[in-house]
DNA sequence: GCGTAAACGAGACGGTACGTCGGGTCTTTAA
DNA sequence: TTAAAGACCCGACGTACCGTCTCGTTTACGC
C-alpha cells in the first residue's frame, strides 16, 4: 500500500509556500524567482521542481492554503442579506498582501496559457460556482425572476472585484462591497 | 531651433513597434524579449533602450499607435444609442490580437509598479475620461438623474470589458457589448 | 571529506583550456573573447566565469597545462653544457603558437594589474627560480666567482628571450639560443 | 594653394593627445577608450577617427610628442662615457607615467598586428638606430673589435630596458642604468 | 537490522536573456 | 572641409535565473 522510499517532507512543502508568499509580499511577483524561493526556504531547487513546475503554481497553492475561510457562503434566506454579507467577507479577506497575490496570479495567467487554464477552471470557476449557488437559491425562493440570467449577475460581481484588484482605482473596502451588492441587487430586480 | 546631432530615425521607431506587436501576436507577451524585438526589427538593442526602458512600454506605445480610431466617442443626443454604439465599436476594435496585447499590458502592470503607474494614469484614465464625458452629457440632458454616480457606471463598463479580456469566460462580441450596454442603462435609471 | 553537490567537470575544464589555446593560435589574443571560448568549447559562459575571472587567467592555465616538459632543468656538472642545453630546450619549446600565447600573457599583464601580479609571482618567478638554481649550483662548484650577482645573469637570459618573443626582431631558433648562452657565459666569467 | 574648407584644428589635435596621455596615466591603457578620450578632450569621436585609426596610434603619437629630448645621443669620443650617459638619460626620461605608456604600446603591439608593424619599424627601429650609430663610431675608433656583432650589443641594451619596463622586477633607476652599461661594455670587449 | 528506494541539500552544468559599454559609421547643424 | 553632437548597428561584456544533472546524505518501508 505505502510506496517505498523516503516520504515527502510536509515541512519542506509548507516552508516553500510560506517563502513564496513572503517574497511576493516583500518584492512583488515580478521579482519572484524559483532560486529565491529555494534560498529563502532553505531548500534545494530540485525539491521545488519535483512538486511544482512553475512559480505560478507555487503561488496558487500558497493562496489556496491561506484561504479556507473564504469557503463559507452565507444562506440566511434573504438575497440582500446574503449578498451583502458575502461581499463584506470577501473584501475583508482581501488584505493588501492577498490583493497582490491575486493580482499576480491573474498576471501569470496572461503570460502562460498552461497556467491560465488551470487557474480558470480551478480557482476562478470554484469561486463562481459558490456565488452562483447562492443566487440560484434566491431564484428558487422567487426573489429573482426566472427570466434573469444568473451568470450575468455573477459576472458583474467578479468583474467589479477583479477590476479593483487589478487597477486599484479605489479602495477594496466594505463601502465598495456594499456598492457592488447594491448594483447587483438592482440588476437582479430589473427587466 | 534644430538641435545638433543625427536626428532620431522615425523608421526605426516604427519598425520596432511593428516587430513587438507581431511577436506578441505570434508567441504571446510571456515569450517576448527585448532581444527578440531587436532581431525581428533588425535594430540594435541599444536603440530600443535609448527610447523605452521596458518591453511593456514598447508594447503600450504599439497599442496606442494602432488605436487612433478608438477615439471617436459618439454623441447622438440619446444615451442608449451612444452607449450601444460605443460598446459596439469597442468590441469590434478588440480583435484577438488586440485582446492579447491589452491582457499583456494589464499583466505587466501587475509585475512592475513603475509601469503600472503610467499605464493607469495614461492609458486607462484617458479611456475612462472619454466614457465619462459621454455620460456627463446625458446627465446634463436629464437622461440620468443628478443623484447617480457616473464613476460607478464607468467602472461597471470597464470592469466587465476587462474581465472578459482577462478571463475569457465568453466571447468579446457584439452580443456581449449589448449586454453590457443594457446593464449600464438599467443601473443609470435605478434609484 | 567529500563536499556535497555536483563535482566540477574535469572535461569541461580541459575543453575550455583547449578552446582558448586553439582560438589564440587561430586569431590572436586580441580577438579572443569569453563568448568565443564558450561557444568553441560548447560550454556556458557561467561555467568559465565560475572558475576564472578573466580570459588572461584562462590562457595562463592553458599555457601551464601544456608546459610540464619545460620543468626539466639540466644538471650535468658543467655550466656551459647546462646553459646551452637549457636554452636549446627553451627555444625548442617556444613554437610559434607558444610564442603567441606568451606574448599575449605579457600584454595582458600590462593591461590588468590584478593579472600582472599573479603572472609575475607565479609564472615568471617560477621560471626564474629554476634557472637561478642551475647557476647557484655552478657557483658552488666554483665555475662562477662568488662575487658575481646571479640575479643579473638570470635577468639577461630572460630579458633576451622575452625581447625576441615580443619584438620578433629575429628568429627564436637554436642559433639564437647559443648566442644567449655564450653572452651569459662571458658575463659570468668577467670582472 | 590653400585647400578649401575649414582647416584642421591644431588645438583639437593637441587636446586629444593630452587627454589620451592623462587617461592612461590615471587608469591605465586597459581602461582607455576612444569614447573616453573624446569626452575628456571635449571632442567628437569622429574627429579622432578622422586622424587616427586606433587608440594605440593616438598613444604612440602622444609618446612621440613628449619625447624630443630623448633624441640627444652623446658623442664624447669615449664609449664608456657615451654608454653610461646614454643610459642615464634614458632611465631619467622613463618616469612612471612614461613607463606605463611604453608598456601599453608594447602590449598593444602584441594584440594588433597592424600596429605591431608600425611600432617596430617606426618607434623601436629609430631608437635602435641611434644606439647602433654610437656603437659604430666606437668601433671605427677601435674601441670595439671589428669582429663584434653590434646588433647583439644593441639587443642586450634594449632587451634589459624593456624587460624592466614590462616585468618591473626592480626599479628603473640610475643604478640599473650603470649595470646595463657595464654589462654591455664587458660584452663589447670579450671574445 | 538491513537493504531498497525515493526525497533531500548542495551545487555545477548548458542555456537564454538581461541591461550596459564601447566600437566604428552616419547624418545632421554650425563654423 | 572640419568640427561637435548624437543616433545608429553591432558584438561582447559580466550577471541572473532557468530547468536539469549528479553527487553524498537521510528517512522511511518491507524483508
Amino acid at each position: 500500500m505505502a510506496q517505498p522510499g523516503r516520504p515527502r517532507s510536509e515541512q519542506a512543502r509548507r516552508t516553500i509556500l510560506a517563502a513564496a508568499a513572503k517574497l511576493v509580499a516583500r518584492n512583488g511577483y515580478g521579482e519572484l524567482t524559483m532560486e529565491g524561493i529555494a534560498t529563502e526556504a532553505g531548500v534545494s531547487k530540485q525539491t521545488i521542481y519535483r512538486w511544482w513546475s512553475t512559480k505560478a503554481e507555487v503561488v496558487l497553492e500558497a493562496v489556496n492554503e491561506g484561504a479556507a475561510e473564504m469557503a463559507a457562503v452565507p444562506d440566511s434566506g434573504s438575497l440582500a442579506d446574503d449578498l451583502r454579507l458575502f461581499l463584506r467577507r470577501t473584501v475583508d479577506a482581501t488584505t493588501p498582501v492577498n490583493r497582490r497575490l491575486l493580482a499576480s496570479l491573474m498576471a501569470a495567467a496572461q503570460l502562460d496559457d498552461q497556467f491560465a487554464k488551470s487557474f480558470r477552471t480551478g480557482f476562478l470557476a470554484s469561486r463562481r460556482r459558490e456565488l452562483r449557488g447562492m443566487l440560484a437559491r434566491a431564484q428558487e425562493r422567487g426573489e429573482i425572476a426566472a427570466s434573469v440570467d444568473l451568470d450575468q449577475l455573477v459576472e458583474v460581481v467578479y468583474a467589479l472585484l477583479w477590476y479593483r484588484i487589478l487597477v486599484q482605482h479605489g479602495p477594496l473596502d466594505r463601502r465598495f462591497g456594499r456598492q457592488v451588492a447594491d448594483s447587483v441587487l438592482r440588476l437582479s430586480r430589473a427587466a
